[in-house]
DNA sequence: ATGGCAACTAGAAGTTGA
């Protein structure tokens, strides 16, 4: 089963990389986050002509996820149950004996902040209900754009802002693993400086200069039987880009 | 030290992202 993940940074723009894209690799699962589109407006139909369904969680300008697959997909929750929240962040469905859970993580704007308070009572919230979720599903995956860099080899060292890289977001990413999460992306060799976004200004991307925001965490059922985690740069390339790159992971169930 | 790019809404310039 590969599942991947990918911030789009509107879905609207980067239909067509998208489209193109399972048509290449034909994830079984593909969260997308940044949708920054409504429901009535999301691209049904022309995810459909590729073969690919969708339960998606949007809203205007801001945010919005969406799960593709060409399988039947189960169980939809939407939001993080119990926690009051305009901001659609949050879209989990069952695939088979997988649940998936995709998130778009807030950004946190400034350690400190209006936003990063919220950042901090988004993750908590997020954690008491996976161990929950994770009762029932042994087998889970959580994925989507974190907005954290989880050690310092996931930042560029000159990156000096304290943002994706704080101490308390680190902690709240370590809670995620304590939970027994794995980042399985870690399970394999990887290239030094291994990043999934790059700013589109400072030719961020030409330099590498970039974060690994974007992450697969998997229970330990799924994490043992993954074979690759790969971050596909590809993409990154095209013209008119999304600032993300996708993560793909292959589970061997 | 600052702003730099892109997408959004609005219909100009301001906000947000990371």
């Amino acid at each position: 089963m590969k599942i991947a993940t990918w911030n789009v940074n509107s879905l609207k723009v980067r239909l067509p990389h998208v489209t193109e894209w399972l048509a290449t690799n034909r994830p079984d699962a593909l969260c997308l986050q940044e949708l920054k589109l409504e429901d009535k407006a999301f691209p049904e139909a022309e995810l459909e002509a590729v073969g690919y369904r969708s339960v998606f969680n949007g809203q205007k300008t801001y945010n919005g996820v969406a799960i593709l697959s060409p399988h039947a997909m189960t169980d939809i929750v939407r939001d993080i149950p119990g926690f009051d929240d305009v901001q659609r962040r949050i879209i989990a469905a069952t695939i088979g004996d997988v649940r998936i859970v995709c998130g778009y993580f807030p950004n946190g704007q400034a350690v400190g902040s209006e936003k990063f308070a919220y950042k901090m009572r988004w993750l908590e919230a997020l954690t008491v209900w996976l161990r929950e979720e994770m009762k029932s599903h042994p087998r889970l995956v959580l994925t989507g754009d974190f907005n954290v860099a989880p050690q310092p080899r996931d930042a560029h060292p000159d990156w000096k802002d304290e943002i994706h890289v704080s101490e308390p977001e680190r902690e709240a990413f370590r809670a995620l693993e304590q939970l027994g999460l794995e980042d399985v992306f870690r399970r394999f060799d990887q290239d030094d400086a291994s990043y999934s976004w790059w700013d589109y200004r400072m030719g961020a991307f030409r330099r590498n200069f970039g974060l690994r925001i974007d992450h697969v965490l998997a229970t330990k059922a799924l994490a043992e039987r993954c074979s690759a985690c790969i971050i596909d740069k590809a993409p990154r390339r095209l013209e008119r880009p999304s600032d993300h790159a996708p993560v793909v992971a292959q589970f061997d169930l």
